[in-house]
DNA sequence: TCCGTATTGAACT
DNA sequence: AGTTCAATACGGA
């Protein structure tokens, strides 16, 4: 896996890719002790373009015209949790138990929390549009900070 | 196995 | 209207 380090207004996030797409995506270290990235191999020169502009439009709430391809791996369920959560729409936002029935699991509704924290991509793949039923913010693996901000910058408030 | 969880809703104050 | 509590599916150890 190839790192990128990719410069925004919120920090310096850093894309894990390999050839099959984007792996990983790592919120702005806190001490930010980051070594220096070795250059990208020519071969993923483009999807580290993609994954830049997609990030830099994501974090100021529009929606990117095309998402680049992900190399997600996890279990099945998570899989199926997280292809899920991309057919929300930025601004919008559903509930553990929607995703959960969504998947044909109506019972798993605590198991989608667990998948969306797993999430290694977060953003593209938008485990922040995620809220419990009734109360609160639910959880954010990058802190609760993210998730307010992220969903304001999408137009939405509670 | 057993344990923890980014939930939920019903049954209680 | 707020709080407790058991049920629950899943993944990791």
């Amino acid at each position: 896996m190839h790192p990128l380090h990719i410069k925004t207004a919120d920090g310096v996030f850093t894309a894990w890719l390999t050839p099959r797409g984007l792996a990983r995506l790592e919120f702005p270290a806190n001490a930010a002790i980051r070594k220096t990235a070795p250059p990208l191999p020519q071969a993923l020169r483009p999807l580290g373009r993609a994954v830049t502009l997609a990030l830099q439009r994501c974090l100021t709430g529009r929606a990117p015209a095309a998402l680049p391809p992900m190399d997600l791996c996890g279990t099945a369920f998570q899989k199926a949790v997280w292809q899920a959560l991309l057919s929300i729409p930025a601004g919008r936002t559903a509930t553990y138990s929607q995703v959960a029935e969504k998947i044909k699991a109506p019972r798993a509704t605590r198991a989608v929390g667990s998948a969306c924290g797993a999430n290694p991509v977060p953003i593209f793949v938008p485990c922040h549009r995620v809220l419990p039923k009734t109360h609160g913010l639910g959880g954010f693996s990058a802190g609760l900070e993210w998730k307010r901000l992220l969903l304001a910058r999408e137009g939405f408030s509670r």
